[in-house]
DNA sequence: CCTAAATGTCTATTGATCTAGACAACTATA
DNA sequence: TATAGTTGTCTAGATCAATAGACATTTAGG
């Protein structure tokens, strides 16, 4: 394959605006690390031709990814590529969210945004081994890397063991410390699901997202050494700006 | 919440139609099991209701899904739902394709696109624990389950140690009975990485897919016991047809 | 200090998407 | 056998997406 006549496909009629198809294309690439050797995009003229659209086309998928601060158009020069990491997230035995993401963002958020008691129900109540109607401590969080968000989690505690969860991880940031401040000092994966969907309108404001945009949402229960279930948490993240590890 | 009033959010002037947004939520809401007590989706009226639409794009929506083979509309009754499964793929230290799809699926298909001998370079090379340059077999396959595609996956193995890799799958129509034939009785899975993008034109057409579709792609290591690599796979699983689970 | 190469802006036109309304055709049921 | 509820079809207009071309503005480099 010839490096410069490489025309790449993109479909019409299917819905998805060519801009948009074309913006995750580069998006992608940009990951990919495709164009690390100049550090910015080809010359809109270069993309429009790639794709077979109108320039006019490739700018509106660059000003799209302008908007999400992945790229910087600067007139005269080019446009300069701003971030390009995807976090991973390690999925193991011992996962502990904030972890495995220190040595790759500098700083960590957790933000609560509120919490409430509901009787357990279907696949929850069977996920944690109780009874349906036994009381959970519901959870609801935002974790962000670097000021970007992550991840938006709904997590599920046993009330009676964990009575005070919402108010210690209003306090304390971090599941693993309530753990531990409620006497539980280690705990395991014990299984994660996973499925990729396009985010509803509800994820796209939690994660800053724009609408078309992907989330991979795992269903996770954590138990502890005994293999009683402590938690189950459904968390959804931000598809384009993560990599999930799995180590068996 | 109420039951009937809720007004399900799709955005406009994103690049995504609404009629792709709204058969986007409205397959969710299929596999989900929402419409489970009637077996059919909602009346166009209610649905162009809910999402605050004309009736006439709730048709587009349908009719996308339609195409699919999700749902099939009956004049004068509704809108029949037709299938609503997503397989699950399970991931752990003894992950084979076949064996834990078997009780999913009734009939499992392979099917080898295409094979080649390449030079390993950069990530594969390295997740293999080869010098660069060293020859691999490359193996393009897809795999079904009851006729509908659910993966398609580029294989790499080294050349020395597998050298008829591609003859004897295309015989055998399995990576582990080709292992087998070569003196290789066991593996395990090393690591597998998971990132969810939106599909490619290729990807499109191998798996079957409506266009704007989501792809998983995992990039696994599988190792013999001594732990010497002896597979690289990039495998890209139909997100709306496929579940992944990890056991840790 | 030109010039080439790149992004920025504007106008005009075409085709796709979405809305709006009306009515036909079919199904189930009272 | 009406009737209510549903999908199917048609027309017309409004808005968004994409193309096409021209030219301005900025930057880097000879």
């Amino acid at each position: 394959m010839a490096k410069t006549a490489v025309r790449k496909t993109v479909e019409r009629q299917t819905g998805v605006a060519l801009w948009r198809q074309i913006a995750d294309r580069i998006r992608l690439a940009i990951s990919n690390g495709d164009y690390d050797t100049t550090g910015m995009v080809p010359p809109e003229t270069a993309l429009a031709q790639e794709f077979g659209v109108n320039r006019h086309t490739v700018r509106s998928a660059l000003a799209a990814l302008a908007d999400e601060g992945l790229v910087r158009a600067v007139q005269g020069r080019g446009t300069l590529i701003e971030r390009k990491e995807r976090v991973t997230y390690q999925i193991s035995r011992r996962t502990r969210f904030s972890q495995g993401l220190g040595r790759q963002v500098k700083e960590i958020g957790s933000r609560l945004l509120g919490h409430d008691q509901v009787p357990a129900s279907g696949e929850i109540a069977t996920a944690l081994g109780l009874a349906p109607g036994a009381l959970l401590v519901e959870l609801h969080t935002v974790s962000s890397g670097d000021g970007r968000p992550l991840s938006a989690a709904v997590s599920y505690f046993p009330a009676d063991r964990f009575p005070r969860m919402a108010e210690e991880y209003a306090r304390l940031g971090s599941v693993t410390k309530v753990f531990s401040a409620h006497g539980l000092d280690d705990y395991v994966r014990a299984s994660t699901e996973i499925v990729a969907r396009h985010a509803d309108a509800e994820e796209l404001a939690l994660l800053e997202l724009s609408p078309g945009a992907i989330v991979l949402e795992a269903h996770a229960v954590n138990a502890d050494l005994e293999g009683r279930p402590v938690e189950f948490s459904r968390t959804r993240f931000a598809a384009d700006r993560m990599k999930l590890r799995i180590e068996t």
